[in-house]
DNA sequence: CCTAGCAGGGAAAACGCTTACCAAGGGCGG
DNA sequence: CCGCCCTTGGTAAGCGTTTTCCCTGCTAGG
């Protein structure tokens, strides 16, 4: 594993004075510059530069272009499908625009967003992505707002995905419709009593589903008789579900969890709760991650277009999609797991 | 959405004249150097940059400390919960380290591997971890162990996770291994007839674990009688089921798929095709991916430390953990997919 | 044949930082 | 009380690029 000596990086200098030319051409020769230069010494230039296997310090060239090719993404865990989705979306998009992604983890803690902000700022991304949960009671929110101003005064761009409360771009799922419509599907199976999981308070997306629901159930005259709210893990679905059969289930008919990992991990309670998801109990969830499709029964949900909405974050903050563009399609798919109700 | 017009960063330059003192004292202050400077002169250097909001530039340090912070990750697709779990590992271990994480996707390209590591090699990172899967017949494999060669030649590192099939770093996964281990337990469980899907040839990976398997059913005198080669993914297990099914399962007890997503896709089509996996077949997989758990029925598998596995390919290329470091604890988790058989 | 204009190469400044080197001041030993 | 050394602030060089500006040598028009 011990190589040569560390030798210096093959610089743009290097390949210049190999090419026999001078740096300025040199330059002018590996990028397009606006300046034209003689095939004759291009070609010796792109000879030179393949020999030496030359490869531009992208930071040298930053720092004197004045801008990067970076872009920055704040996800809250990448191991979590919602975001790992997400970010499979912003990485494709990225590359098919010849820029870098440079990805953190907030591990769900609105302090370390903002230190990672702070962090990453450093780097002079052309956009920053952010899509870790926003949560309403975020004492650092406002800090982070300022971050942000900061960055986007000095040529920045920011990208929310979900609700910014600021002054943001934002790609906008539709949370609260998107709950209000499985209800509403939901009763149109024949459902009438429903308990919820939640998500901890305060947790935005979660609590826009929550409301979305309760609106579309009243709507439609059933209720939403109990709520738990537990972590917005597959864990914390799976204890929210035990939760709810303790409290005793009778006349709960289906349960919705806010996202899919809770769902799943609610399924699994049931079952090892003796209960059979979908049969003495229906559940249903929110993403669509590819996962509900293989669990059984089946996952109801409501389909967001996850990596058409990472992608969409980074165009929009490019400024290549406009604002208003059409909404993000989502759609409430039903499968085995709330089957129709005699 | 319009904001003022750009005004250039704060720069180190804004903060010494704010501060009051020369640019070295400020640099000196705002970033342990060997110097000390004294105390009302740091005082006054981090309350001008906390007023100023700056944020140093951290290309122009990369460029004038002649090294980066940055680690660079190649995974085949993020959305995929095997490469996204490792990349969980590796951003968590750059977090602890104070590195900053830039990913690419090839895609399962081996041309846009290679591509992606000329790009990235313009970065600098101290260390490029290559995740993607190496294939046995990569034409370009070459070309990527020269690049790659360079890369270390001027001082980065490059750890491979799984083999490299050359002379750099790698975090070793026990893949033939743990499909041999697999294949005693199931054989242990009283299966004697098996087939098993294996991902397009070629794949290290995928045949190393399938080599594995068959070494160990030989070894215990069982058979493997069928293999089929879908794709590596979700779908590919899909389908690969479904041509053993349309091919005829008569007498195969059990199926292997070489990865956990795979597995799962096979378990779907069993189902699909009005068959129940665990009872009229078992079915096995291999990593231990979060979702197995929530399969029905759960899923038999081998056990790969994911997350973990990213935080070694880190930690070995940065040259912390020996070469030589305890090997990964790989595991036989069986579960209700592959019951006793009488 | 002369000159204005343009094409294109090269020198050097600039980008935002770090750090080697210099210089000045203060403490301390003899 | 003198000289040294140590401490610490400042000056400036340097990192690898891009880009402005200059300059030369052609071309083309009159």
């Amino acid at each position: 594993m011990e190589r040569d000596p560390v030798r210096a990086a093959v610089t743009l200098h290097d390949v210049a004075r190999e090419a026999g030319v001078s740096l300025a051409t040199a330059s002018r020769a590996l990028n397009g510059s606006t300046r034209k230069v003689n095939d004759a010494y291009r070609e010796r230039v792109l000879a030179a530069a393949a020999r030496l296997n030359y490869s531009p310090n992208l930071s040298a060239q930053a720092i004197a272009r004045g801008t990067t090719t970076t872009v920055a993404l704040l996800v809250a865990d990448i191991a979590d499908p919602y975001f790992s989705q997400i970010a499979a979306g912003v990485v494709r998009e990225a590359d098919s625009q010849g820029l870098i992604v440079t990805m953190a983890a907030t591990e769900r803690d609105a302090e370390r967003e903002l230190e990672l902000v702070r962090a990453l700022r450093g780097q002079r991304p052309r956009v920053m992505i952010l899509a870790a949960s926003r949560r309403d009671d975020d004492p650092s929110a406002e800090a982070l707002a300022a971050e942000l101003a900061a960055y986007e005064s000095t040529g920045g761009r920011v990208a929310f995905i979900s609700e910014s409360g600021a002054a943001f771009r934002e790609v906008r799922l539709e949370n609260r419709a998107g709950g209000e419509a499985l209800a509403r599907a939901l009763v149109a199976l024949g459902y009438r009593s429903f308990a919820a999981i939640g998500g901890a308070e305060g947790i935005r997306t979660a609590d826009d589903r929550l409301a979305g629901f309760r609106a579309g159930l009243e709507s439609e005259g059933a209720t939403l008789d109990r709520v738990v709210r537990p972590d917005f893990t597959r864990d914390g679905g799976y204890a929210g579900m035990q939760q709810l059969i303790a409290d005793g289930l009778e006349g709960i008919e289906a349960v919705f969890a806010v996202n899919d990992v809770m769902a799943v991990g609610a399924m699994s309670a049931l079952r090892d709760g003796g209960l059979v998801p979908g049969v003495d109990v229906a559940v249903a969830g929110f993403d669509d991650i590819p996962t509900v499709r293989d669990v059984t029964p089946a996952l109801t949900t409501v389909r967001l277009p996850l990596e058409e909405i990472g992608r969409r974050a980074l165009q929009l903050a490019l400024g290549e999609a406009g604002d208003d563009g059409t909404p993000l399609a989502t759609e409430v798919v039903v499968r085995a797991s709330t089957p129709a109700r005699g």
